[in-house]
RNA sequence: GGCGAGAUAGCUCAGUCGGUAGAGCAGAGGACUGAAAAUCCUUGUGUCGGCGGUUCGAUUCCGCCUCUCGCCA
């Protein structure tokens, strides 16, 4: 039985992955399966703002890793690992191809490294942590971490209360300290290390990246945004910090709220996601290897993207 | 036309009882172990509207001018 292949297409938000993913995946024959790669698109009913691939589009390639939860449930990198674990499986049982498209550095770590542990970290745990956190902040986090360590561990970002919780809740857990199970966490192989995997990545210049936001923010105000946030919200998924406040949901979500108002609107989104393309470029500088690299604006032929498949 | 308020970083504004100024947002760079479109870190020289006056020294006080926003005619 051969390896499954899979090829990566990474690139910032609205350069055009998903396009390229779908001529992709009918171009090679119809041999080509699209698993998404989007911390918003696990949300069933985050619709228009994640930009979903629309129901024309998944008839005509079966798309993967996409609705997999509703939004007021959290989700998180070690469900979407086991969810695209699974469907890397099917597709491959099919004797098709992975087209893996996304922008979330971190789901997209996942085929190339490590990112999760084993260590389970029991529930009283988790609570004794975040009981520390609501009493005595960050510094108490710190002064319990620094406790459990010779020296207070440098090699995580100190500042983080969230960082810190995670790294916390596993020295408690473990009993060992955090650069030593950092070493361990790094020695790891990678989810994903029995495939043969290539990563493309595809960027545009900004001269042409922007006004193409600017018109997909218009286009998605347009096809109903704030109803979808509306909906969205009448079912609780406030609840979910980091879903409702992904790009674009939180500046509509402070509209409704009447922080800002409908004429800034746009204009808000549009700065939100320009701050998160700079985010995902700076990931992908230095956190993923990438084979090879294209502009959309002057994309190479088809055929030459098939050989990093074969 | 009269009265009042204002003019300070790209934007919104704070402040200096007179010793040339700082927040938030925006912008730029960076980090990354179950929230990752999240979270966190670093990064601020600007004729302090213009021209005069007082003063050792004015962005700050005074006068005039320009512009903006109110209110009254």
């Amino acid at each position: 039985m051969s390896r499954p292949r899979l090829l990566l297409i990474v690139g910032p938000t609205g350069v055009g992955k998903s396009a390229l993913a779908m001529e992709l995946a009918v171009g090679c024959g119809g041999e080509g399966e699209i698993l998404s790669a989007d911390s918003i698109q696990v949300y069933r009913g985050m619709d228009i703002g994640s930009a979903k691939p629309n129901a024309a589009d998944r008839a005509r390639v079966p798309h993967h890793c996409i609705d997999l939860c509703d939004p007021c449930q959290p989700f998180d990198v070690a469900q979407y690992q086991r969810h695209a674990r699974r469907a890397v499986e099917e597709i491959h049982g099919r004797g098709r191809k992975v087209l893996v498209v996304g922008g979330s550095g971190l789901y997209l770590g996942t085929f190339l490294g490590p990112v999760t542990d084993a260590v389970v970290i029991d529930p009283k745990i988790r609570r004794e942590v975040e009981e520390i956190f609501l009493q005595k902040g960050l510094a108490g986090l710190l002064a319990a971490l620094d406790g459990l360590h010779h020296q207070p561990p440098t090699c995580l970002d100190r500042s983080n209360a969230h960082r810190v919780m995670r790294a916390l809740e596993r020295c408690l857990a473990t009993g060992l300290e955090v650069a030593t199970l950092r070493r361990m966490f790094q020695s790891q192989p990678g989810h994903f290390a029995d495939c043969s995997i290539r990563t493309v990545l595809l960027d545009c210049p900004d001269h042409s990246l922007r006004p193409r936001l600017i018109r997909r923010i218009d286009a998605m105000l347009a096809a109903g945004f704030v109803e979808e946030v509306e909906a969205l919200r009448a079912k609780g998924f406030e609840a979910n910090s980091s879903a409702c406040r992904a790009v674009g949901y939180r500046e509509v979500l402070q509209f409704l709220d009447g922080t800002v108002s409908r004429a800034n609107l746009a204009e808000r989104i549009y700065c939100a996601t320009v701050a998160l393309v700079r985010r995902q470029r700076t990931w992908f500088r230095h956190q993923i290897p990438i084979d090879r690299r294209c502009q959309v604006d002057e994309l190479p032929p088809l055929a030459s993207f098939f050989d990093l498949l074969d």
